[in-house]
DNA sequence: CATGAATGAGCATTCATTCAT
DNA sequence: GATGAATGAATGCTCATTCAT
């Protein structure tokens, strides 16, 4: 129950309740996704956590996929500019791989904040990982940065598309292990990635945890 | 239409009537979530895909979880015995590496091979994707093969698990890409797979595609 | 309640049933159209006034819009062969116009019987009265046949559509208030619509009822 | 957009609001009934075509229906004076029932001149087609009229019913067809009516158009 | 065992109506 | 008196599952 309907208070104005009840029923669907996935959730599942009315949803989305996007769109403008401040910084590509990663896993971390504390098993659907048009840009955008430095490094343009998958599903994967541990380990995780991209196990070898 | 139920011609042999369906239930299922996702997908549209009725679906399978699980648990058993020939022949770290994605690669394409050729979205979720006991299973041996050569090159153990989860992460997302590119071309994934796990970019950097 | 579901005597057939049911669907829209007429009817009124469960309905018609065409249908199959009988038989427009009056409002009689004795009101709109394919086929039958007499009659073909609205006219709004007279007096009606139709008032004159 | 609700500017008097709002309502009704039929339009769809908000719509109408009763009404008390002077002007049957005619499809094309110039088609619905206390009203008057000199003829009385039907059956279906008709003539249908009601089909031939 | 029609719970969605502002 | 968001009952429809044949 998040929702803050009907406030009549001092202050209460429309507006505010309706922005409010947005937020309430955007809450309650990452909570409803993260808890039972996204395929399972039913539009009653997220306004039941809420103190609106069925009817109301329609207010504000047209389907859970609505949701489902404004979520992940709303999760996408919030790390883009991340990804773009840590492109402006870098100096060199191990710059860039080791900002980029630690820029990931730290949204990673922050978006998953309430299901990491409740324990909610779902939580890796609601980060960055889903296509929407929005992500793809988000890849495109890594997977430019990344071409830049494969023909620094030589390796034909051609694979510049497996580099960048490899490369991501390094953070898919690693960020999902990540967000298991406790503490979770930001910084470590970040590290042993950036040292894997770079120069694999063999570089994992020279310098150890 | 695979089933060979009603066969009641000059060679329909009964006894092969009930294997027979339990098959082109999962053959019909299998093409289903290839084509329109394992959630979109109904039990009716599973049966609709067959000779057979509605009912007889719940002889076999008590639900379509249960035929999913049964697809997954059947591609794992399929997948085992290449992985522990690739671990018994590896006589070396690279060897295994090499041979492990050589193996997962090829099978990824040959579970695909009715979608790559007819052209299905899902297939990528028809593989070796999926959270089953089965699947874990595998997950886990291949993290003891690492943990060998883990602690022969000398990295904690304790990241075992965030190389394994690398390892898989490359693996998973470098085989959606692969799957997408005609003619799928295997021998250059396990290769790019390999030299990136092994050596990171610098070692793609030497011994460019 | 007119359904006759889960026969299950000696000759209680599958297909039996399936064709009762069928059945059971129609009487029961034709007795809720009638009732409440079609727009304010639900699915979940026809079922209602059935044994039949809400699903039901679906095996047997994709929305009450087929359903009423279905009726209309019928009505309109059942109507034409009549109409064509009248048209044969004819030897002269007056008996043709008296036979085609005739045949209606005896139809139009027939079509509402149930209606009649448990006096619903929206009876008319179940008879010949919708805009169907099969309804605008008869309508253009009667416009050709009267086209002939209306060249005959040296009326200009312009016309004959006018005519034909007006012959229609008098049917509908005529039988509209023969059906609610006690008893239900076709001879009448139809004697009226005849000399009114050829001769008009000056013919309602000269030979009184 | 009809209404004039909001209007601040230096004219907008206030005094006006309250009475425009309520035509603004109509006109909005009268539209869209128009448009999409009674049945199909919503409370909605009337105010979405107003400058007005949802819950304006019931401080002027308690539903839908009372609306369109208002419309109806109000067209039959915009027909009803027309109709009066007609029987007053008549000297004869005949020129009662010419007059009668030309002044019923006259109305109907002043009624429907917004739907016939847009093309709109349901329209014949919005004319004097309902069944409301004063369109039985009218319809009575038309009955005494017709009664007058169904004893004058020497037509007896019980049929007057019948003598009634039919002239507003040709009326009606008559009247359909004219505003299908470009452009709208209404001098014919009306010379059409009359010669047809009076002398029937005989009468048609002997005066052709 | 196979069949396929019946079932009825469950979901998405609409819409008239209310009511705090 | 106007506003427009909230309400929740009502509807169309789907689908897993059962069960008589």
């Amino acid at each position: 129950m998040t929702s803050i309907a009907k406030v009549s208070g001092p202050d209460g104005k429309r507006a505010q309740t309706k922005a409010a009840n947005r937020q309430a029923i955007l809450a309650a669907a990452r909570q409803v996704f993260a808890r039972i996935g996204f395929d399972a959730t039913t539009v009653r599942d997220i306004i039941r956590e809420t103190d609106l009315a069925a009817g109301t949803f329609y207010n504000y989305f047209r389907s859970k996929e609505e949701v489902f996007e404004a979520i992940a769109n709303e999760s996408a403008r919030r790390f883009r500019p991340m990804l773009q401040m840590v492109r402006e910084k870098a100096q060199s590509f191990e710059e860039y791989i080791q900002a980029a990663y630690g820029a990931y896993f730290t949204f990673l971390q922050t978006e998953n904040e309430d299901a990491i504390s409740s324990g909610a098993p779902h939580m890796a659907l609601i980060g960055v990982r889903v296509d929407t048009p929005e992500m793809h840009a988000i890849f495109d955008e890594i997977r430019m940065d990344l071409e830049q430095v494969a023909q620094t490094a030589n390796i034909s343009l051609e694979d510049s598309e497996y580099l960048t998958a490899a490369a991501i599903g390094i953070a898919r994967e690693l960020g999902d292990h990540m967000l298991q541990r406790r503490p979770v380990d930001v910084e470590n995780a970040a590290r042993f990635a950036t040292t894997l991209l770079l120069d694999g196990v063999t570089g994992l070898a020279r310098q150890p945890n």
